[in-house]
DNA sequence: ATTATATTAGAACTTATGTTTTAATAATTC
DNA sequence: GAATTATTAAAACATAAGTTCTAATATAAT
């Protein structure tokens, strides 16, 4: 019944348990989450579950693997040629889109991530890895002369972190309260406080 | 044994079980607090909180009705007699300050608000109440010439958003791999980008 | 074909935790 | 000071959820 397992791949029914693993994860977090549900949502029996995983935090590990919270893959090909304020605010929407798609896992890195070490490591490593790039991006700018001389890691977590609140803000705080356009009128703002700055000359 | 209480107020052993709930809760969060944990932190029995409290959730209703997330009350005082960019910086201070101490009810609210309706709107409330204070504070800055035109609301967010970005990254993601100095450094930060913004001219 | 191995199902087990119950003790009222 | 009410303690209850166990079934090997 169950298809011989390419190497360096998931068996069919292992597969089947992590997409209704992120499945209910993300709605629920990995607190609130079952094995139970997993097992219904999955198809699959709870045995089954404990055959391919050793326990919950298994699922959670193997679903944190294949999972970008912040990605902004495609800008960084497009770089050479765009005007340094087009690149930032190209930066901008990619990480928010991404950021809102993986708004759950966000929320739940967050949760674990404060007493689990392995998951507080993961976020931290990913965390880093992204400021890094935009941070290099930004040295970049700096070289080519077009941004002032910033701090170019602060830089890069001042970037992130508007982005992030924006998410946590739309997606957890005030939900329903906000308006559809607010991702793009905030990052409007945003990119206007970048320019203009805030005060007065 | 027990003391009079005094009208409109706790009895002594309620409030020992909610300062006990408020140090576990802060340190735990509310989903990993057991009620067995804030008996023996308070040295009151199972059976008294049960007396004082319909259950586990009208526990942390009490402690959150005495929790002030975003505060910054010493500033709007003063701000008659200072620069606006020492108003803004002194803002951001004040709110670093208070959401670091209130850092656990602050996660906390995230994971609670997801799912209980009552939560989100606590949250949502602070939250829209503070922000609008800001925002007539920089309304009423602009009328006065020091600040350019922007939209007050999105800046009383952008402002709170940038410390609760902070906050969460220090004591949440980055933990001990940050220096002390990192919120004074990212203020200052902050307010450079306010003030000379990111590109250059 | 027979045997061995891998996989699956789901009932059963275990433990943790919110809540209830009941008896004892203290405080208050008359 | 007796009776009533308020408060406390702690054991008992109920339930939910992670995990284990065992029998059944499918797949692979010889």
């Amino acid at each position: 019944m169950v298809k011989k397992l390419l190497k360096d791949d998931h068996p069919v029914n292992k597969k089947k348990i992590l997409k209704a693993a992120i499945e209910v994860f993300s709605k629920k977090g990995y607190q609130r989450t079952t094995i139970r549900e997993i097992s219904t949502k999955s198809g699959l029996s709870i045995g089954t579950i404990y055959f391919h995983f050793e326990n919950k935090e298994e699922i959670l590990k193997e679903v944190l693997k294949n999972t970008e919270l912040i990605a902004m893959s495609s800008v960084m090909e497009q770089i050479d040629s765009m005007e340094p304020y087009d690149i930032i605010k190209k930066i901008n929407r990619e990480i928010t889109k991404n950021m809102a798609a993986n708004f759950e896992t966000l929320l739940l890195l967050i949760n674990t991530s404060k007493d689990n070490p392995k998951f507080n490591s993961f976020f931290y490593e990913q965390f880093r890895s992204k400021t890094g790039e935009i941070a290099e991006l930004i040295k970049e700018l700096i070289k080519r002369g077009s941004i002032r001389k910033v701090n170019p890691e602060n830089a890069a977590i001042f970037l992130i972190g508007n982005v992030f609140t924006m998410v946590i803000l739309k997606e957890n705080i005030l939900k329903k309260n906000l308006e559809n356009t607010y991702y793009e009128e905030m990052n409007e703002f945003i990119m206007d406080m970048l320019k203009n700055g805030f005060f007065k000359k």
